[in-house]
DNA sequence: CCGATATTTCAATAATTGTTGCAATGTCAA
DNA sequence: TTGACATTGCAACAATTATTGAAATATCGG
């Protein structure tokens, strides 16, 4: 990841709205949610949350699809990882003597992106 | 850490010439950097430093102390922490089977805080 | 104390970002 | 096909954030 990439990617998380969509849908898992429910827990208007879901995509940290009358939004577990290997690459430079270690185990971060078919919603 | 608290610490980040400050503070360790060493190395001037210094301070990512004629700077290595727990916390509702472990072992990350004292810079 | 170096404060200006309501689009069930 | 529901696009407006230069503050070596 360069570094214009990354500050997008965090400009996309700096925003209050957008920080509590990322987590309900870091928390919801692989099905995500739908705008509906993501607006109602967010507490904001449907348009309002439909261009903040918009710059999470732009960012590539969430992927929406449409399932019946809903667009579910999930987050880009790759992404994120990415992003957080970047923010602290090279931490102290490397030196072991500084870093009692590596610091982030980022490699398994939170599930999987496989995506899930929900029966109760597919169309 | 409260989302309001985490969406400031990310806005202190979302910014191109402050990610680059942070991740130069982060590969430098504990000793930090002077603020001019800073300037030059993002390229910009020391007025402009000097205001992206105190955001990243403002929102606890950064720590400043003077030494002989110039400020260096240093990351607050546990607020770094607390902001990627809290950024991935609940992951797929911490449910085993969606997640496949623990995804980030933050709490050993990178370097402590320790200071630093310089001989070389000690007044 | 004086001149040089390092950084900050202030004030003005420029640029970007967020919010809202309304109309438009797409999907479903009957 | 019609009416209801879910979401998006547009346009106007409000608010915040970034950059710059010049002057001020603090420290050091002589």
């Amino acid at each position: 990841m360069d570094h214009v990439t990354a500050s997008r990617t965090l400009s996309a998380l700096a925003h209050e709205h957008r920080l509590a969509v990322f987590r309900a849908l870091i928390a919801a898992g692989p099905s995500g949610l739908a705008a509906g429910e993501l607006a109602r827990g967010v507490g904001i208007g449907a348009t309002n949350l439909s261009f903040h879901i918009k710059e999470l995509e732009r960012a590539g940290l969430v992927r929406s699809w449409r399932v019946g009358r809903s667009i579910r939004s999930n987050v880009e577990v790759d992404a994120v990882r990415r992003l957080l290997e970047f923010l602290i690459a090279d931490c102290c430079g490397g030196k072991a003597d500084l870093c009692g270690g590596i610091f982030v185990e980022v490699s398994s971060l939170c599930c999987g992106s496989a995506e899930v078919s929900n029966p109760e919603f597919s169309s």
